[in-house]
DNA sequence: TCAATTTGTATCAGTAAGTGTTACAGAAGT
DNA sequence: ACTTCTGTAACACTTACTGATACAAATTGA
């Protein structure tokens, strides 16, 4: 398996949500159409709950269920809740500070990597989940 | 270390070709700056001479520099030549195409994960290389 | 109260990618 | 020839994600 598809499978599981309103949906049948182990998909939805998109339950009859109506979430919250939200990594080890580049450009590169991740954000900050949903909805044959 | 610093590597070794101009730089020399290994930095030169970025020459007094002027090198074309370019995965395994969302998901993520990528060259092709000289020789002190 | 169900979480193994290092063949200057 | 470099292979180490089993705690309902 690739890099990290977490928000596909975040974004692949609200729809899910969405579509089934107020019922509780257990993490056995998202795992069964997400494809994936049922403890891959608790995973996710605990990142999702800490952000408060998505409300748990434990016990007989328990489940998850969207936090608020699929017009309220935005792709941006999603991708935020599952992901560290930077486009690129600054250096690893600190760059040599008694070379001119080396002592500035970490700076340069964290202004610029502040602006992509801002970028994204409001690209993703268009779009929410009933967007999704109807996006879904009109691919079907 | 952490996660993939390639691209902020890649950037501050450019930088650093780009102020010696025609010269040729060696990788031990440029992996003194960013502080890593040579075999790092030259793995690194690589990716950008296959991206006709640059130059390099072995054999003595080898050593490599930039294939053009730094105002004619954007940064999209560098985070093209180090990184798989997109900022999401797709699922890794096929969802279940019994189920309506998962048989219309992949190609509703396709296609953002394809605006979204987009959205990242396009803001990156707005600064060249010499844009950062810039930066890094304002923020001496 | 007791049994069944379901989440939350710990734990472990497997996979993949990046990093750092040593080693060495081949190219090129002197 | 000898020295200096790049290009690259090989290996160990780390980190992150995925997938799986296991079980405690919560909750429902009989």
């Amino acid at each position: 398996m690739a890099a990290n598809s977490q928000f596909s499978v975040a974004v692949h599981v609200l729809t899910m949500l969405a579509n089934s309103r107020d019922a509780n949906l257990k993490s056995d049948y998202l795992a069964g159409s997400v494809n994936t182990n049922p403890v891959v998909v608790r995973r996710l939805l605990g990142n999702l709950s800490q952000a408060n998109l998505v409300i748990s339950q434990t016990g007989a009859n328990g489940g998850t269920r969207l936090s608020r109506g699929p017009e309220n979430i935005s792709l941006a919250e999603v991708y935020r809740s599952v992901s560290c939200g930077e486009v690129f990594a600054l250096h690893g080890k600190s760059p040599n500070q008694d070379c001119p580049v080396g002592r500035n450009i970490e700076a340069v590169l964290c202004r610029l990597q502040k602006e992509i991740d801002r970028t994204v954000g409001e690209k993703l900050s268009q779009y929410t989940l009933a967007d999704v949903m109807e996006m879904v909805e009109q691919g079907k044959v």
